[in-house]
DNA sequence: GTGAATGTTAACAG
DNA sequence: CCTGTTAACATTCA
């Protein structure tokens, strides 16, 4: 269940944690748990899909993956691959890649291209597409270089509210065109993440798992397009093919 | 039972 | 060596 808004909001889950101490970590991460144990917990931070939680001199990154899950406070039936174990309560995390990092997340990561981020920076965004040649749209959009945090559902929304074809080249789209779809990326994430906290996501998407133009009203088109042959849902009469 | 799903990367083939 | 494709990981639901 990730995607950048999603995170966020696992982000906020987690801040009663802040400054509390792990009295007792484990799990079937690959990672030494001795570095956890007794630690306190310095920050919660977001990049993209990844969570991070960071400790005086380590950070653990969390990636939900396809079908990761998470607990506070209760528990499932399956074993988690990480556990926290506070005075307070407890953290659970399932089927999802864990990493330890020695440093600080600063030390390795950036966030202009992150659109959920305060310093998310269009413009330079804007550049990198610019750099890029042979890219399909829909693949430039679920490129975590480029648009950190972006994923299948907010890819084919932000494309139909461009009225750009997902199998558009990067290259051909006119600036002000590039200029609409980082615009319109940020859009939807923002409004991903009100609708998500609302619990009206799946009835606010226009053309994610939709059979239907709401603009056309004739058939949109479902395919597996893009390198990871991922579900694209458009609608070949108003979004515009450049190439 | 089958296939697909908000994801990514390692391994493999050519 | 580079590039594109497939497999792998692991879960839940229709």
């Amino acid at each position: 269940m990730p995607e950048g808004p999603s995170i966020i909001i696992l982000k906020e889950q987690l801040v009663p944690f802040k400054n509390k101490k792990v009295l007792k970590a484990y799990g079937y991460a690959d990672i030494d748990f001795n570095l956890i144990n007794n630690q306190k917990i310095t920050d919660f931070i977001s990049h993209g899909k990844h969570t991070f939680i960071c400790f005086k001199n380590y950070f653990l990154s969390i990636h939900l993956m396809m079908f990761g899950t998470y607990r506070i406070n209760t528990r499932k039936e399956n074993n988690p691959v990480l556990s926290l174990e506070f005075k307070t309560g407890e953290i659970n995390f399932y089927t999802s890649q864990v990493k330890l990092f020695e440093g600080k997340p600063k030390d390795f990561f950036s966030w202009e291209t992150d659109v959920m981020s305060e310093e998310w920076n269009p413009k330079y965004v804007e550049n990198i597409i610019n750099t890029t040649k042979d890219t399909k749209v829909c693949d430039a959009l679920l490129n975590q270089d480029i648009f950190t945090g972006v994923g299948n559902i907010i890819k084919n929304e932000a494309l139909f509210n461009s009225k750009i074809h997902p199998e558009s080249l990067t290259h051909s789209l006119p600036t002000k065109k590039i200029k609409v779809l980082i615009t319109e990326t940020e859009k939807y994430s923002l409004n991903f993440l009100k609708w998500k906290k609302e619990g009206l996501l799946s009835q606010k998407w226009k053309v994610y798992e939709k059979k239907i133009c709401s603009r056309c009203n004739i058939s949109l088109i479902k395919a597996k397009l893009g390198k990871g042959k991922r579900s694209t849902y458009f609608c070949a009469n108003c979004q515009i093919l450049y190439k």
